[in-house]
DNA sequence: AAGTCAATGTTATATTATAACATTAATTTA
DNA sequence: TAAATTAATGTTATAATATAACATTGACTT
């Protein structure tokens, strides 16, 4: 089997890229996680799943609910709810707290508390790893808080739509 | 005129306090930064930040409306949003994203983005400067991606829940 | 085949937030 | 000062987000 090498950029988002490779390579590392998990990837989650990678845009639960619908699904607010739990639980989507919306996670399999990147122009989302952002508590601090989890979101534009901007002018 | 000094620690909020000093002094703050950007200070809008700097706890906007009403104010949810639309655009409240509420802002004056520690026993928050919180990205993102505005929440446990705890067992 | 449990379905309702327009109070201008 | 203007508050209605509680289905065990 031949290993599929993707870019490891998270701005990759941002721009034109191989989304075909990048939803491909998500959905494949769903699937392993699943199974390796021993979790029940039904048909509902993996609907909800591919909408959330559809296009690196954080969608609303009534988003989906809308499409669920269309597809035939059944169409509840808790339908949403209950996989979108799932899916944050097993760590295979995020929460944008901002938008109250999700998108899917960037590296799947575990929970983690990553930073986005979230451009105000396009509305899309980069998902950093911890290796591209760090946040730096003082001493003090980090010796009376006992950290959990961390909600990190940043608010901007991103390079494409600056570039757009730029050019406009 | 005597000069009041406090401990600028961020986590006295999380602990045993001189509040009133606490509370006095970020009203005192509050009344001078109207007066010199000549923002009126009605009395609605000092009751409302009254309300919330009562204990480091951070209230929503029903909790707002619930207590307004109790004190002969109007109590329609636009009257709570208007105010904390102000409050917040003039840098002397923060929304706390992850819970949907609204806090007194620490170093109110301007508009800013700070670092909050919430502690998810006692459910207290703590807004840190930039001093003391920095979140460090890769120059390849911070190239990519122009920053305007970040939400940071902490969530943990808070050094005083941490001892009772310890105790307990 | 019966029992168990996880997932989904369903109904109802809670919580958070905004749109649109009316009234009042303060400030400015004539 | 009276009229005009604007800012703040009041009011009604509704949108958007989320959960509680219970019913049904279907897969897996025993
Ligand atoms: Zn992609
Ligand atoms: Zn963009
Ligand atoms: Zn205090
Ligand atoms: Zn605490």
């Amino acid at each position: 089997m031949k290993k599929i090498q993707i870019k490891k950029e998270v701005s990759k988002n941002f721009k034109k890229h191989n989304h075909k490779l990048c939803y491909e390579t998500s959905m494949k590392a769903f699937h392993k996680n699943c199974l390796e998990k021993n979790l029940k990837l039904t048909p509902l989650r993996l609907k909800v799943f591919e909408l959330l990678l559809k296009d690196h845009r954080p969608i609303g639960a009534y988003q989906i609910l809308d499409m669920l619908s269309k597809e035939g699904f059944s169409s509840t607010p808790p339908i949403a709810y209950r996989v979108l739990d799932f899916l944050i639980e097993q760590g295979f989507a995020h929460k944008i707290e901002r938008f109250n919306a999700f998108i899917a996670c960037s590296h799947p399999g575990s929970k983690h508390s990553p930073t986005f990147m979230i451009c105000r122009k396009c509305d899309k989302v980069a998902e950093m790893c911890e290796k591209d952002s760090r946040l730096k508590l003082d001493k003090k601090s980090l010796s009376e808080f006992q950290i959990e989890e961390s909600i990190i979101e940043i608010i901007g534009i991103c390079k494409s739509c600056n570039q757009l901007e730029t050019i406009k002018c």
